[in-house]
DNA sequence: AACACAAGTAGTTTTTAAGATACTTAATGC
DNA sequence: GCATTAAGTATCTTAAAAACTACTTGTGTT
């Protein structure tokens, strides 16, 4: 399939980013295609996200309706993130985004030399 | 293909989204798939980049070997921007990033109701 | 009762990205 | 010789993203 539309799908593209750019957003939505988790643990595997900054992306994502907030449990209380159905689309994205990035990290990423 | 290695298919990821992220690079990189186009050319394109703007995010994906500088001629000097051999490789990964997008637009890009 | 853990909130500061504005250099057309 | 276009550079300001530090609330643990 083409991009067609090149105006339309130039201003998707800039969409799509919005939701998945930044330093974080991609990194969650990541973790969450595993399966789903709890504060503390994206806080964990996330190294160094603060929990301030961990809230602000996850309201962010709940409010867009890529991830779902889910009391699994109340005294004590236990809330586990998840991805929506709609959000677990992103996978196959994802997927292809760390496969462009496995094909040329060599060329991309080194700094040196 | 499934993302192996966990830790290291995340940190992809953010490495991916570094290069195609931000305000400006994903748009360039997608107009520039169709064809070369000249410093001016982007700029119009690209409706409210500054030329300031424009130049930092073109010597940045010159610097990671995307996109290549080319004088076309000179007397007068004209200047092409063109995705590298590597750089052609990012197209279908905007493909699926416009695929994406277009599949889940309604639910993801309404800001009302 | 004192402490720890989970899941945050609140306020401030720092860093980074992007924008605004103005200027430059070389050539070309009028 | 003056204005215009292409392709930028230089400097400063603003805005947005992320970080830092500290506090909170409910519960359970010893």
């Amino acid at each position: 399939m083409e991009i067609k539309n090149k105006q339309q799908g130039i201003m998707i593209v800039a969409d799509v980013l919005d939701i998945v750019g930044g330093k974080w957003r991609g990194q969650i939505l990541a973790h969450l295609c595993d399966d789903p988790k709890r504060f503390n643990e994206l806080k964990t595997v996330l190294n160094k996200i603060t929990s301030s900054t961990l809230t602000k992306e996850l309201r962010y994502l709940e409010d867009i309706k890529m991830v779902e907030r889910k009391i699994i449990q109340d005294k004590p209380i236990v809330i586990e993130y998840k991805l929506t159905d709609h959000g677990m689309s992103i996978k196959d994205l994802i997927v292809h985004i760390v496969e462009w990035g496995q094909k040329h990290r060599d060329s991309v990423f080194k700094k040196d030399e």
